[in-house]
Order: C-alpha cells, then structure tokens, then sequence
DNA sequence: CCAAAACAGGATAATTTTGTCCTGTTTAAA
DNA sequence: TTTAAACAGGACAAAATTATCCTGTTTTGG
C-alpha cells in the first residue's frame, strides 16, 4: 500500500509526537531503535519530512527531532504520505491507466474509486495526535 | 496499490474474457497492443496467470489466450491479484509490522483494517465477466 | 514435410527502491 | 576552546521490480 520509506516515515512522525507530547527530543538512533527501522534510510526519510514540514530537527549536543502540538493536532496522516509517497495513491487508476475517468473510465474505475475515497477520508482525517496517543497509553505498538 | 505486472495481468485477463465471450483467442501481440503493455513482460506474468489457473494458453499457429465462461465468471478480481501480487494486500499491516494485530495493534490498525477489509471485499464481489461486460459493450476502456 | 505463428522460459539489462557509508556542519557541555 | 552528540547530505551499494532479448518447443496450414 504504502512505500517502505513512507511506513518508516509514519512511525517516526508517531513516535516524535509521543516524546513531544511529554517535551522531548529523539534523536535518530532512539527512532530507530524504537520503531524497528534502518538508521540511516530512516534519517533520509526524515529528511524529507523536514522539507514537508511535518516535523523539526535540531542540530548539535541534545538535538534531535520534536513537533509542536499545534503541528501533531493539525497535521493529517496524508500529509505524511503525500510528503513521501507523492499524491498518486489519491488519485491513481487501479489497473495503471493515466487517463481513466468518469468519461473513459477503466473497467475496474467506479469500485475502485469508492475505496480509494474511502482511504483518502480516512487519512485527512487522521491526525498526529490521533495515533500518538494509543502509543503514548500503552494501548498500540511500533515494533514488530 | 497494486504492482505493475499486477495491473497488467488485470487489464489483460479482462481483454481475453472479452475476446472469449465472442469465441476467439487472443495473441500476446494483440494483448500488449490493446492494453498498452509492454509485450514480453506482459508475457511473464500471463505465465503466471497460466500457472494460476486464471487463463489458459495454446500454443501453435492460432494459439493465443482464452478462459473458459465458468471461469470467468467465477474467477475473483482477488484471485488475480493474489497469483501475481500475493496475499500481502489483504493481510499487510499499512505501517509495515510484521505482527499487528487486535491483541498488539499498531496505532493505525483499526482505521487501516477498515479499508483493507473493504477493498477485499470489493475485489472478491467482482468476477472477470463483471469487468469485460462494460469493455465488451464500448463502456469501459484498458487504453491510456 | 516445411514454414510460420505463437507460447515457454532462461539470461540479461535497466530502473527504482531500499539501504549503507562517510564527511561536513551545528551546538551544547565540560 | 575542545570534544562529542547529533542532523545534513553526497556517494555508493544492494535488492527488487520492470523490461528486453534470444532460443526452444508446439502446432497448424500449405
């Protein structure tokens, strides 16, 4: 569904909110190491959601990365993966036609549309915050 | 969402059901032309789909590709999409782990398996001859 | 029988994605 | 001021996916 690189993103963005919320940085290697991801590609990623805005980096001794409250509540989970991903997976045809349609629809375009709208409401309507809590309880995980 | 030989191997089981509807076989140098896919690659995973079940070739002068009425209209979307994709999409976790479920759900888990569980079920409700009907008819297209 | 059409399948190449390594810069603390 | 922690980013490597090429086999029609 979504690329490696942008599940590496998601649970990095994730994990940063919940040590946020408490006022704290992670560094690379903490986000890592706690969300079961390679190190070095994970910072690329990071990289990325810099660029995008989606979450801060400090430099030196005591850096890190961190993301503001009003950033965890306002941010929506497909920002992240439009930030990495691109927009194709919101509008992309199901059978990899570039000009499907209503007017020259692909077989497939009605059933599939209907899903991919699904999954579309689904992440804007999903924020930061939203899965960062769950993790910060206890309740869901990032490793394994 | 689904991998290009994936998109392929849809778009190209669906022109062979309408070629079979009307009694004929259709040639890998006709699929490829008609669904604007790369010919021996398409090849490839028509192989697949042979080894699957899904259709069936014949070699020789006149040979090409067919699928019988029963199968048509029995054969699931789902089922395409497992012979060349697998059954990672029904089952995959959408942010990577390998062991998400509802006793240990990732933070995403229940609003992911929302959507997956709907897009299975689309993909198993949808029967090859549901696609070629609108292709057959002029409604639906597999070009661009 | 022979030629040509057509699928099968191995080998190889190109491209994209994923992943690593190394050097540089920033910054806080000792 | 020096040192070490930490991110930035370029270069490179590995793996997976996509794509092509070529040879072989099957089969039908002339």
């Amino acid at each position: 569904m979504f690329s490696r690189a942008c599940e590496y993103g998601i649970r990095a963005t994730i994990l940063i909110a919940t040590h946020s919320i408490v006022g704290e940085r992670v560094s690379l290697k903490d986000i890592a190491r706690k969300t079961d991801s390679p190190l070095a590609f994970t910072g690329k990623v990071l990289q990325q959601l810099v660029k995008g805005g989606i979450v801060t980096s400090v430099q030196g001794v005591n850096g890190g990365f961190e993301i503001g409250r009003k950033q965890m509540e306002e941010t929506r989970l497909s920002q992240i993966v439009a930030a990495i991903d691109g927009e194709q997976i919101f509008r992309a045809c199901g059978l990899g036609l570039q000009e499907c349609n209503a007017k020259k629809p692909c077989p497939l375009h009605d059933k599939f549309a209907s899903i991919r709208n699904d999954l579309k409401t689904m992440l804007e309507g999903t924020s930061i915050l939203d899965l960062s809590t769950g993790l910060k309880d206890g309740l869901t995980f990032l490793q394994r």
